[in-house]
DNA sequence: AAAACACTTAAGTTTTAACTTGACAATCAG
DNA sequence: CTGATTGTCAAGTTAAAACTTAAGTGTTTT
């Protein structure tokens, strides 16, 4: 009980930004510095570390300080959160859309009935 | 081509949201009015009406209306863009971690080297 | 020690999101 | 026709998010 679960809100509001998604895209490549990360944005490195803390506190970053450097890695935590989140659902969500398809198969059953 | 494509930051702003992804889970048992929808959450019609919209152009959501009702269905294309981003960055995510976990595994590698 | 570096913190601004209220429009039922 | 139902529209309010700037804190480098 280390690890403070991420809490889904968190998860899908830090990755509804296209700059943190970015961001997470840039670790994906490895583990590098706070400065280092924000170099492509157009943004003050205050802000830079503001979506970071978003991050972190969705679980979908880890952030480790070394000396005067703060090194920035992904982590699986929020990512799994969300991905279980989507796969908890899909199952009613097919359902429903199969149902659909029936409707629109058979807009009139006495009409279209296959084998009377 | 007669349906847009989600935009993925809508998908994830609108799943990012508790009174939304609860309004999802409410259409997952089938299609339903506006105001039915809306009968579990202590807020006007109106901002049911307006979380409906971001859902619905977020790709989540169906609407269709007949006569004076407005029916509400879930709808796949939203579900999908955020699987599919999800799915996609898995690989990379992947590959980090267990590379995280080599360094935890061999701290020093000459120390605790296995076969010498 | 002095300067450069890599953040950190606090405070303020601007934009966006999540509501509310109230007036209106379009069914449908009696 | 009237009246209730079901939603729509337009403002306006409040709160949260996404920034900015500027000053400050440790950490290396020289």
């Amino acid at each position: 009980m280390t690890q403070k679960e991420p809490k889904i809100d968190r998860v899908f509001q830090a990755l509804g930004d296209a700059t943190r998604r970015a961001m997470l895209e840039r670790l994906s490549m490895g583990p590098m510095s706070v400065s280092l990360l924000g170099e492509p944005f157009k943004m003050s490195l205050a802000a830079v570390v503001q979506h970071l803390q978003v991050l972190e506190e969705a679980g979908l970053v880890k952030t480790e300080k070394t000396g005067r450097v703060r090194s920035c890695r992904v982590e699986a935590a929020g990512l799994r959160a969300a991905e279980d989140w989507l796969r908890a659902r899909r199952p009613e969500w097919d359902r429903e859309l199969d149902r659909l398809e029936e409707l629109l198969d058979e807009p009139d059953e006495k009409a279209s009935h296959p084998v009377g």
